[in-house]
DNA sequence: TTGAGATTGTGAAATTAATCACAAGGGGAG
DNA sequence: CTCCCCTTGTGATTAATTTCACAATCTCAA
């Protein structure tokens, strides 16, 4: 398989993280082999759908065998780049943000929270020993002195665009946006987008369907 | 077209949270008509989608015209279940739980938090004049009292499976799971995972193919 | 009332994703 | 070393989703 050439669709990556976790518990038990099987139903999708999402990557497991735990937990980080730290900048250090600073589920997964910014002066300084609110007027710098990646926008929804916009010009290539408005930004930067009310709507859709409304 | 034979994309549901968005903005700029070329920009679907999306509820459109906004408005309300308010009981109510029951998003979109759930005694009690925290054992009870529907589960992983079973048990329809793990309920039981993880993990991927790693 | 211009609604075609089914190996017993 | 059993890896097939392209039909102006 010619590396790079080959494609996948869309939704195999989001299938990773799942793949991660129960990886992740089987090498907490202590468990060096299992089978797409075994694995496919813990996470919820079929064996061959497991296989066929791994498979885009390389021939990962063993055949007879199974997949060893500890050598696809490996291939899962480098393909989910998280084989090496990945430093954050959060824009908008209100409830949300603050609330993702303190989430140890990020720093689980390679991804450090390492700067706040925020326009308002109250907030500005030292959270703990780690962390500060900067201004938004040095993110640029604060960027370039603590290697920003990733700028996460946790502003209000007026101020998105606005806040997407000073992010791309302070050299950041990726943002994670929690506002719900669609972004306009340069196509070589990567916006993943977050949307918690998506996800309740829908339920509330099945829900109507179930009820008769 | 025949009610209740049609199927559909289960990813056109997801796009209907941000129609609805969109045309409550038009509403408030006064626009009365909007045709699917203007309305799909603004989403970042393209036209035909948005107009086969919307087809499969039914001929919503006016030919020659565009969508009337206000109608339309009410029709995706209708679809999404939002034409009554829907009772949410929170289980856990530590920092996710707290932040989500003060979320003003779901308020807007007809959802209330109407009580939270925990097993930690120190946190029982209200909150403020609307919201009080129940021991977990109060569940059936107030569930029927407050005429509770979903569910939200924000409990740490490994209580996840248990806590969804008492919820299941205390007569919910509808579970909403912040808990990075998959819930085994009866089929009827609906479920909607929440899985903060994936999306920034998706953009860690696509920033490690682009930057090789 | 008529006709030009616009935009929807929707079958058909194209594309993308998931599943199937089995050939290709690797492991382990004897 | 050989053979049998097991599970992967993957073309081929089927299914799902999106896009296309145009007929249907509504609006508006004269």
């Amino acid at each position: 398989m010619p590396e790079g050439l080959v494609t996948f669709p869309k939704a195999t990556i989001s299938r990773f993280p799942l793949y991660f976790r129960v990886l992740t518990e089987y090498n907490h038990q202590n468990i060096a082999l299992v089978s797409s099987e075994e694995m496919a139903q813990k996470v919820g999708v079929t064996p061959s759908q497991l296989r066929k999402d791994l498979s885009y990557f390389g021939s990962l497991g063993i055949r007879g065998a199974g997949y060893d735990v500890a050598y696809l937990l490996t291939k899962i980080k480098e393909i989910l780049g998280m084989d090496r730290k990945r430093r954050l900048g959060i824009i908008g250090a209100g409830k949300l943000g603050m609330a993702l600073a303190g989430y140890s589920g990020l720093k689980q997964h390679g991804l450090e929270v390492s700067a706040l910014f925020d326009t308002d002066q109250a907030k500005w300084g030292a959270i703990n020993e780690q962390l500060t609110v900067f201004p938004l007027s040095e993110l640029a710098v604060q960027r370039e002195r603590l290697g920003l990646e990733i700028a996460v926008l946790t502003v209000p929804k007026v101020a998105a665009q606005r806040v997407a916009e000073l992010a791309v010009e302070a050299g950041f290539a990726a943002l994670w946006n929690f506002a719900p408005v669609r972004l306009e930004v340069p196509p070589e930067i990567i916006v993943q987008y977050e949307d918690i009310v998506v996800g309740i709507l829908t339920l509330s859709h099945h829900l109507a369907r179930k009820l008769g409304t």
